[in-house]
DNA sequence: TTCTAGATTTGTAGCGCTACAATGATTTGT
DNA sequence: ACAAATCATTGTAGCGCTACAAATCTAGAA
């Protein structure tokens, strides 16, 4: 008695395979897909219909194989601990779906994960490469510039990894920090970051001495920290700070989470804020609009920031353009400044 | 005069060119990348110097479709907008990267975008798609069906897409529950989310229901919110269930971030927790460590579910069985109940 | 009706890489 | 010293798709 063979295993299926169960061509399947207007409509729609029947879904690589271009764009995030990302790669998206392109993304905490990220991403041969400012692994530099995929890096300066986009993070520091001083602050601590994200941010300082130094204040109350993650930073600010026995009359935090922090530990140990200490932060978080007092923090726009990297990436005389993109930023004053 | 034609371009590198500057046949820089073990340590050692230098990465495509195989997972994430996947896509990575796959995802925030990126991770052939619970498109899970790539459906019960992976929601909204009426509380209101996520947690409530009825309490303080991002939320809530004058005495949010966000509310009408009001956050944030005072909340090993969902992916055994994977959780009492 | 421009559709020839089998090089056993 | 066994390396064929050019069809124009 001879078994019934049901390969329940549905066999990988090619284009052939949809070919021939509409009745056309392979290349008038291809074309449905890429090019759908070359196809008469009630062709297109029969195949599209099969297809869809079938569950065909177009082998993407063997495509770019063959046509040597994607339509996939590559992103590289630092990390996802936070959510200041979050309106990036919203940009991203939106930028690459008006543009007909998908982006995918992988995490890479570490500049060696960043550096595997990168090769991976040009391995799947992505049609442009977006990465963002940080420390790197020094192969990375050297990598990105021997491949042909266009690559951009968000929140750099001038001497960014292809070309750079990004607000002009000096200048914001500039405005934050005049801020303080009309309202009257004249010590004013302010909140370094070292390590992971540090270059990202590292015109902040100078800038903000700068101003300090016009205004004829002190420069000089400056801390730094490992980690720009987390509340638990903003408490040890606050707890540094008065340990050191600085009086200062105003804090700038590297986020709006380590502000929110500080102000947490301001309440806990009484210190009113604004009245006694003025806090600002920095992104415009979530939690900056939602606490009491409501914070002071610098927006960038950072939809901005991912829609102009996918307009330099796909975009070959944007990306000719030597001076980075920039994009912009606004002060937001709120309750605790 | 002929000018110097110089293309800058860097011509597109293919095995080819690396073969021949090393001296040695295609098929040996190819074992060179792909088994390794197979090639002398010198040939190795000097095509790979001469790969580096020239800065050539294997084309993943044109191999998947030589060797009908990836080594690349693709996720899909409902949002970034906060931290609650961080350590899940941290447990996807690690659980790859020990499995020597790399890990691509893509962000997905309504049904349809969840689809089209289904497409072109499928499109390139992942060896993997790793899912999150949540409304779906209809066409996905007949989608995946047909389809030879395995899924993993994380967060989800019985009937997911491809197997579930995923902690017993309805046990740990029991224990929380329990907890409270434990500490004495009889009135506890309960938020319940509507739409987006919805599917994810959708056991929350008849557990606590189940809990209420045993105890002989009141099961029908529930109240239902459309989204459970943002600080917002909670404050309405607050608002809500004073406005319609009921004396809860408990207060089981869906995400801390609400609960906190609860939590500012009742500090600004002094409203004092856990003395007149316990709040019960759920997912173990940041904030909920942070805040003033420090918040009760269910812990999810998010981390499991992530390194499970590759697990299921990788291993043809564990993809076989019928029932989810379950991972665990855990019940954190802090000094909000 | 015949012809032509235009719209549709269809072969052909690879894209860059890897499975597999076959070759060449080297060592071991006797 | 020679066959056998082991190891390292190399052709060959083809993965599924698309660029391109060629073939076919359609609808007027003459």
């Amino acid at each position: 008695m001879p078994e019934a063979i049901d390969s329940r295993q549905p066999r990988k299926l090619t284009m052939q395979d949809v070919a021939r169960a509409a009745g056309v061509s392979p290349m008038t399947v291809s074309n449905c897909f890429r090019y759908p207007e070359r196809v008469q409509e009630k062709t297109r729609s029969q195949v599209l219909r099969v297809a869809a029947e079938l569950g065909y879904v177009p082998n993407l690589s063997a495509g770019l194989l063959a046509a040597g271009s994607s339509r996939v764009i590559g992103a590289v995030l630092p990390s996802m601990r936070n959510s200041s990302f979050y309106r990036y790669t919203a940009g991203l998206r939106e930028g690459a779906a008006e543009r007909g392109h998908a982006v995918i993304t992988m995490i890479a905490e570490t500049p060696e994960e960043e550096l595997a990220a990168v090769q991976t991403l040009l391995g799947l041969r992505v049609a442009g490469l977006a990465l963002v400012a940080g420390p790197h692994a020094p192969e990375l530099r050297r990598l990105a510039g021997l491949s042909s995929t266009p690559v951009v890096e968000s929140w750099a300066g001038e001497d960014a990894i292809g070309r750079g986009v990004g607000y002009d993070v000096g200048a914001a520091s500039s405005a934050l920090t005049r801020h303080l001083i009309a309202q009257g602050r004249r010590r004013i601590g302010f909140v370094d970051v070292a390590g992971g994200g540090g270059m990202r941010y590292s015109m902040r300082l100078p800038a903000f001495r700068q101003e300090m130094f016009a205004a004829g204040l002190p420069d000089d109350l400056v801390m730094t920290i490992r980690a720009a993650d987390g509340f638990g930073a903003g408490a040890q600010i606050v707890d540094d700070f008065l340990a050191r026995d600085r009086r200062i009359d105003a804090l700038l935090c590297p986020t709006d989470v380590v502000a929110a922090g500080a102000i947490f530990e301001c309440n806990r140990r009484g210190l009113a804020v604004p009245v006694e200490i003025a806090v600002a932060g920095w992104g415009d978080y979530d939690i900056g609009r939602q606490i009491t007092p409501t914070l002071t923090t610098v927006a960038p726009f950072s939809d901005a920031i991912g829609r102009g990297a996918i307009a330099v990436l796909l975009d070959a005389e944007e990306r000719a353009r030597a001076a980075p993109l920039r994009t912009g930023f606004e002060i937001l004053p709120r309750e605790s400044t």
